[in-house]
DNA sequence: CCAAAAGTGTTCCGTCTACACCCATGG
DNA sequence: CCATGGGTGTAGACGGAACACTTTTGG
């Protein structure tokens, strides 16, 4: 490839990954304490430099891959992160990207593997670098933009129950929501659709289990929770 | 500095500003026609790449200096952009930033001297590389954040009345506005201020002037239009 | 005197909020 | 039989939308 740009600085780009699971009616991080220089043993977000032949998204779809044996994941990017010093080791440029998992789908053995962990959030410890702010970052995303976009779907297996559902909304805006208000605004939106099927786990009367439909989401992705 | 991460892949990493005034009404974009290979002659928005000793945020303002003469314009990160093939010239990922100006401080010197045009977002040609699809991302951004963000003022001057205030809204929003409904609300906001001055310049009658009240709007800086 | 923009309230309707009780079942 | 979570409706408050006429003054 020609250098049409040459005089310029090159610089190290990295991609940093949020990952939020949901969990025993929490909001968790998946977390790591870095195994390199600088910084060892700082908890921090899982990450990985952006090779030359690679788009941004392709470098973050491998790190989660890597981190999750999971393709096609829910991700969105939250920023770039480029104050000079913001690495202690070198300057690198960092590009923040959130997912969104689901914690049943997701293979213990890699947690273990990579040395990570869940922290609920509301525990975050300090984090390497500008990654609190990465994450803070993130979570304003999703407030902003859970009652206009389907993410929440995204924590909760493929069917779940409105409890669940309702659960995943109260840990991501932080706030306690009426159960009757939620549940006759979720009637009034389509794409999420009753199924015949019950479940009998989290309570003995049983409850209905739902399913988002991207068919129907498809034809008019517009709602408002 | 130590070179921690020196098996990996630098990159060209550059910022382009989404530069938006209000004039006459409408919302106008600057822009200019490429005056370097690849892309010589295009439509495009105004960049620089980014050097190893300053930040992104400090590569935009530089970049936005030297194009307007203005510093501390009111400038947000729309996101980064990182395919692979996304510039012809060479790999580059890039940062874009959007910008609101108000089109009086503007020294209509520089823009002859850079070869830049006003053009109304209506009337946007096809820009090079990705530089449409920053634009657009750059308005959703304005209008998700407009009720919630005192944007509007940095695209008006310091005094301003009503009926232009309003302008802006329906030029970012794209919509007509009820002028009673509108300026109720507007009452309500206790950091918009009216001043005693009157404009005789677009009315016979005279309007009131208002301005922005920082202060006021530092102490309780929620609030929705 | 008239064209042009500024300014001003009320009513209606739909939406959000608060709130409490019965149901089904497993243990 | 009782503890546990599932499921349901209504009334009142509030906020947003629709809507038209009077005022001022420069030309």
């Amino acid at each position: 490839m020609a250098t049409f740009y040459g005089e310029h600085s090159k610089l190290l780009v990295s991609v940093d990954c949020i990952i939020f699971g949901f969990e025993g009616g929490k909001l968790k991080l998946l977390i790591g304490k870095r195994s390199m220089d600088p910084g060892r043993g700082e908890w921090s977000l899982y990450g990985g430099f952006v090779e030359a032949e690679e788009s941004l998204t392709d470098a973050a779809n491998r790190v989660l891959f890597k981190l999750t044996g999971l393709k096609k994941l829910y991700m969105k990017q939250v920023g770039a992160f480029g104050a000079i010093d913001r690495d202690p080791g070198e300057r690198v440029i960092s590009i923040a990207y959130c997912a969104l998992i689901n914690v049943k789908d997701y293979d213990d053995k890699l947690r273990e593997q990579h040395g990570l962990e869940w922290v609920n959030l509301e525990d975050m410890p300090q984090l390497y670098s500008d990654h609190n702010d990465m994450v803070s970052k993130a979570i304003h995303l999703l407030r902003r933009r859970i009652n206009t976009e389907p993410l929440s779907f995204n924590l909760l297996p493929e069917l779940f129950t409105l409890t669940q559902l309702q659960h995943v909304y109260e840990a991501v805006l932080g706030e306690e929501i009426d159960k009757r208000n939620f549940r006759k605004r979720i009637k009034q939106i389509d794409f999420i659709e009753k199924t015949e099927l019950i479940d009998k786990v989290t309570s003995k009367r049983g409850a209905a289990l739902y399913r988002f439909n991207k068919r129907i989401y498809a034809e008019d992705p517009s709602f408002k929770l």
